[in-house]
DNA sequence: CTGAAAGCGCTTACAG
DNA sequence: CTGAAAGCGCTTACAG
């Protein structure tokens, strides 16, 4: 199958160098410690000798006997390097390479993994997973199965965003969406809002409760008074009718797509976005503009997610698994407010 | 060092099963030949057994046993994930992706190569490239020594563009540039352009030998008459007398931001782009513009090139390397030409 | 039909 | 100081 063309070995080596496999291998790998004391001689001869073969160590070799691969697995759902999705997972992509630059790892990514109802699966006959030290999950929804299953059998990983769709402890990196929106709330009272409206997808997602329970978290404390909105689907349209009946001044919107619906259906009705109603996004808003102003949201630093992530990934591999217990393996990074020029003191109108 | 969490084995599986770890990997590997036949039951047995457990295959034994890998990997002398390079090498990892899950192989990126003087190094003490069954190489310029040094020690790879750095016979997949040159040229004569202007870099690359050849053998047959101004640096500002003193009605640029600089100048001595004077780019346009106009030049199938590239690359892998020769390890593929708007019949203007 | 054995290239105790 | 030996998990002749 495989041409396998042969390499130089350690055994060829040793030979030209006269001395011993073993020794080539101590020398290689620097082993010189209390047992081991080779006279520089013999390592001058051997390095020799290694300098003047093509010489490489087999990588497949030394995980067997039991060393460690430098090699990070990389999987997503779905393909990662197509243009479309390169929106998302480019900026994840480049803080990973960055951070295994400095680390000094190899990237897997999972392309064989076979498809099912359009996804990736993880978990598979032939799965690959073990020819890496550990894995990167990147993607918007995980399956919490597979995540289970990650943790059940010990194997390190870290997700990228936050992540509890088990009730298992996964390691992940993310946003500090509650201080981003707190943070957010606190702009907005300081302006002189006092009634709001916090449209949302009604989702069970850890990001989307942390908005939502911080939005909740402000109503009983008092500052601005939120009317909750679910919507369903992209329908939007009921956003005017409660604008009108509850008298908010400003409106959040759990996302930027939903932001910028919002801001359609205000405008479609003749209301003046930013001033007669203040709108933000409570999610990256990266230059996105409505009706000419820049959307106020937040700025996620996501190379910065991913490369923690790999560094997590790095401490979780160099540590025996029954002391990862002690190991912090749930961060969360603080965002930036991107205050944009959509969040305006109310009446501007007037 | 790495933590290593046992993993089940095929004599765990053997055990379980009552059988001899022979039988499991023959059975695992659907090795059901002359000499051997294993029964259906104990087939059963075994899938039964592996099934409740999580076995799966150690890769590195696999290997280590002379098996292929189904890891490709993939080598650039820069960051290939950085939001930079994306332009460049986008689409090039889309198309690899997209064949590495056809093929069904898997991608390993070196990023642990080490950086010197600000490129990667291919060739170190510690190179991983082994760990891969081959490589694609990727970028502007490759290094000739690392190609030689790839073909001499029959490691299976394929650059992605076209390469003579070195005499070495090295695979790649590129774009036949002669052909588009030729069609762009017949064009502009069918226009009635008998005198033209071919403004190039004064490179030595074998892409941009395909196209000045072009233009020298169009001189010799005579269908239109290039006069070749070769250009330091980007000074392209003798490119206004050259037109001012040979009558030229067009102007060929090697590549994009050539041609870009072309219209700069042009446009700055008051002559008019297309009318006064056609131009048109050598190299993939993507939609570029010269002073409101689509740029004439060539659409290049870059997602294509690159999955072509690892199918080659998967040929090379499964074929002993004796047997290489009889292999089309040199391909071209076909451009377009991107017939845009600054291509238009000479004296446009009167 | 099935298993014991050798071997892939390496590392690491363990004896000299 | 150095080498012979065992072992990592797998595959594949080779004997039963």
């Amino acid at each position: 199958m495989s041409p396998k063309t042969r390499n130089v070995t350690q055994k060829e080596i040793a030979r030209l160098a006269g001395v011993s496999q073993t020794t080539v291998s101590m020398v290689l790998n620097d082993r010189d410690g209390s047992n081991v004391r080779i006279p520089a001689a013999t390592r001058e001869r051997v390095k020799q000798a290694i300098e003047q073969s093509t010489y490489v160590a087999d990588p497949a070799a030394r995980r067997l006997a039991g060393l460690d691969n430098r090699i990070m697995g990389v999987f997503t759902y779905e393909p990662a390097l197509s243009p479309e999705s390169m929106d998302f997972y480019g900026p994840l992509l480049n803080g990973i390479e960055r951070a295994a630059e400095e680390v000094g790892c190899d990237l897997l990514f999972f392309t064989s993994s076979p498809v099912e109802d359009g996804r990736r699966t993880l978990f598979h006959r032939k799965t690959r997973l073990r020819l890496a030290d550990g894995c990167i999950l990147l993607g918007q929804n995980m399956d919490g199965d597979d995540l289970k299953r990650l943790v059940d059998e010990r194997f390190p990983f870290v997700a990228v965003g936050r992540r509890d769709e088990t009730t298992a402890r996964v390691p992940y990196v993310g946003i500090d969406y509650v201080s981003l929106t707190a943070e957010l709330i606190r702009r907005a009272s300081e302006l002189g809002h006092r009634e709001g409206i916090y449209v949302h997808r009604d989702r069970n997602s850890p990001t989307a409760r942390d908005r939502r329970g911080q939005i909740v978290t402000t109503n009983e404390s008092g500052d601005i008074r939120f009317t909750l909105l679910a919507i369903e689907e992209n329908d939007v349209s009921s956003v005017v009718d409660t604008l009108a009946s509850t008298g908010a001044t400003v409106v959040f919107a759990e996302d930027t797509f939903l932001a910028e619906d919002v801001a359609l259906a205000f405008i479609a009705a003749g209301i003046d976005v930013p001033r007669r109603v203040s709108l933000a996004s409570l999610a990256e808003v990266r230059g996105h503009r409505i009706a000419g102003c820049a959307l106020t949201g937040f700025q996620t630093p996501r190379q910065q997610i991913a490369a923690e992530a790999l560094n997590l990934l790095q401490r979780l591999v160099i540590t025996p698994a029954e002391q990862w217990s002690d190991l912090d393996t749930q961060l969360l990074l603080d965002g930036k407010l991107e205050f944009g020029e959509t969040l305006v003191p109310p009446d501007s109108a007037s």
